[in-house]
RNA sequence: GCGCCCGUAGCUCAGCUGGAUAGAGCGUCGGACUUCGAAUCCGCAGGUCGGGUGUUCGACUCACCCCGGGCGCGCCA
């Protein structure tokens, strides 16, 4: 690829002094064209040139393709041919051969191929999921779950040292409606008189909690502090469970932070401190006002109600105040539900007004999940709870469906599909692309292969279309980890196995009969053995990305 | 009313942050196992990329305006 980058930049460079033209060749890029027939890689620099020097693309595009192929002339060069297509890109196609043999890098780093070092590592901190703690999670949260942990996967792949954090709403209101809930429950259990709050949770399992601290002999009472020590009890059974839950979605967290300890250590009131003494507080109609529209917020935002209370959003920019100045991430990124979009611009004005840039806050909104088919009928994500599905599903097809969708689209999780054992599945048909391979090795083994290491002369026997198309898609992916990762795009993972995984099934069909993998033919025997076990190890990797199972067999 | 996300084949979605004739899967229909895994593969059909202006050599992609759907606009958390 820099072989054919550097001979295009000289034949541009010559072209433009010849013809007086400005212009930088640094600015040349090649990439691969969307169809293969298109060659290995295209160029629309001419297309560019032409523009500015006012020529015709296609004149153009005639006097570089003649004196990149005046460079190529002699022997030894990668470029089998370039040729002008279309209005005036040129594409190269080059020996196949090279292909092949890049792939002993791929063999090379094994387990470490698709790791790469970022040019500036960074520090990142990622809160995700972050559910109050007064119910089970419900899909939403699965979804949440999924997204911020892939991120932070891909993240660590790509040479960023990541922190996961799951917030404790455990200081506010809501906390005393679940204590008061549990208390009404209690009372109800206790064959007691006593009506159950209008706003409360009516879910069973507050009832199931408030059954067990009868059990041990603890006595319902309407004392703000006896309520809110029942509360807390409530909050780290409800809490234990979220942890479950996510513990079998594979999803783990490094801290999970209370809020709690902001209150009570003095943590929001010396924000608010602070942050008047900067002049970003003032006080009005009996409440102290954060001035959050001098950073572009359309409103500003109370941040001690006239009655003495601090808000949830005091907290909350104590909160960042702790990421951004006592822990010191230089990024961090919170991962919320779409409906939370209208938060934004007040976390930013917080970061701004510490005196970080609002880009250092990133925040990922991940859409609504609606689910279709199962015992289920058609619900939304957020009445079903995220136990039920992992249950009925699975955790590889949970976890791979919450992934299939960029994350700014709202996602139609089919839980008939998801539990289909089919190639209609995308999960199933991965890890059965997996599986299959396994599967061949095991049966050369049978036969007393075993896959090789890279070897040179690979080159000369791997040379079906196929395999060639293989060993090029599996060059992609280191690109498409750091891609993934740079736009926190987490769905081009899948996307990239189901391709690759395809391309390895109909490769499979295709020569069955007539160029088997495991044959009497050692040397093309062991050369595919080595592509399969190759493909193999990038199948593995890119389903540990996703942190999906990849069996051996199925 | 204002703001954010979405609108691409019958359905569910990609489209590499401006490139060539817009791609998959599912579904329909028709094919492929005496042989390394048929949990697979091959083929046919299916499109005014919601609509319109603009920027550009070039727009699904960028800008603006409409239309439709989802969500949000508290001294709640």
């Amino acid at each position: 690829m820099k072989a054919v980058l550097d001979v295009l930049r000289a034949a541009v460079a010559d072209y433009c002094a010849a013809e007086s033209i400005e212009f930088d060749p640094a600015a040349i890029q090649i990439e691969p064209p969307r169809d293969p027939k298109f060659g290995d890689f295209a160029t629309n620099c001419v297309l560019q040139i032409a523009s500015r020097a006012k020529r015709k693309p296609r004149d153009v595009a005639g006097a570089v393709v003649e004196r990149v192929l005046r460079a190529t002339d002699g022997q030894g060069s990668v470029i089998a041919k370039a040729e002008i297509a279309g209005p005036g890109f040129i594409n190269f196609t080059i020996d196949p051969r090279v292909w092949i043999r890049a792939l002993e890098a791929v063999d090379r780093e094994g387990e470490q191929y698709g790791w790469s070092r970022a040019e500036r590592p960074e520090r990142v901190q990622i809160e995700f999921v972050s559910a109050n703690p007064t119910g089970p999670l419900h899909v939403g949260h699965g979804r949440n779950a999924v997204v911020g942990d892939v991120c932070a996967r891909l993240l660590e792949m790509t040479g960023h040292t990541v922190e996961r954090e799951f917030y404790v709403n455990d200081a506010g209101k809501q906390i005393m409606t679940l204590g008061a809930s549990v208390v009404a429950r209690m009372r109800e259990a206790r064959g007691e008189a006593g009506t159950f709050p209008e706003d409360g949770y009516p879910g069973q399992y507050v009832k199931e909690i408030a059954a067990r601290l009868v059990a041990e002999g603890v006595l319902p009472s309407d004392e703000p502090a006896a309520v809110r020590a029942i509360a807390l009890r409530a909050a780290d059974v409800l809490k234990a469970v979220q942890k479950k839950d996510l513990d079998d979605l594979n999803v783990r967290f490094d801290v999970w932070f209370s809020e709690t300890p902001l209150h009570e250590g003095g943590a929001v009131a010396a924000t608010i401190d602070d942050m008047t003494a900067r002049g970003h507080i003032y006080d009005a109609d009996g409440a102290r006002w954060f001035r959050s529209t001098a950073f572009g917020d359309e409103k500003d935002r109370v941040v001690v109600r006239s009655n003495g209370e601090k808000t949830y959003f005091a907290a909350d920019m104590a909160y960042h105040r702790n990421k951004f100045v006592e822990r010191g991430f230089a990024r961090v990124m919170n991962v919320w539900g779409a409906d939370h979009h209208g938060y934004i611009p007040r976390m930013k004005a917080i970061v701004s007004a510490l005196g970080k840039p609002a880009d250092a806050l990133e925040i990922v909104l991940v859409q609504f999940v609606n689910l279709t088919g199962g015992r289920m009928g058609k619900r939304t994500g957020n009445m079903v709870t995220l136990r039920e599905v992992i249950d009925e599903v699975g955790r590889d097809a949970a976890r791979f469906f919450f992934l299939l969708r960029s994350y700014n689209t709202t996602l139609e999780f089919d839980l008939d599909l998801a539990k289909r054992e089919s190639s209609d599945n995308p999960v199933y048909y991965v890890q059965y692309g997996h599986a299959r391979i396994a599967s061949l090795i095991a049966k050369a083994a049978e036969k007393g292969f075993s896959p090789p290491h890279f070897d040179a002369h690979f080159a000369d026997v791997l040379s079906l279309p196929e395999e060639v198309s293989i060993a090029k898609k599996l060059q992609e992916f280191p690109e498409v980890v750091r891609t993934a990762a740079a736009l926190r795009e987490p769905h081009r993972i899948p996307f990239y196995l189901m391709d690759i995984v395809g391309a390895f099934h109909a490769y499979y069909t295709k020569y069955k009969h007539d160029e088997k993998v495991v044959s009497d033919d050692r040397e093309k025997t062991n050369a595919r053995l080595f592509l399969l076990n190759v493909l193999r190890h990038v199948l593995a990797n890119g389903l540990a990305v996703v942190g999906v199972a990849a069996p051996e067999k199925m």
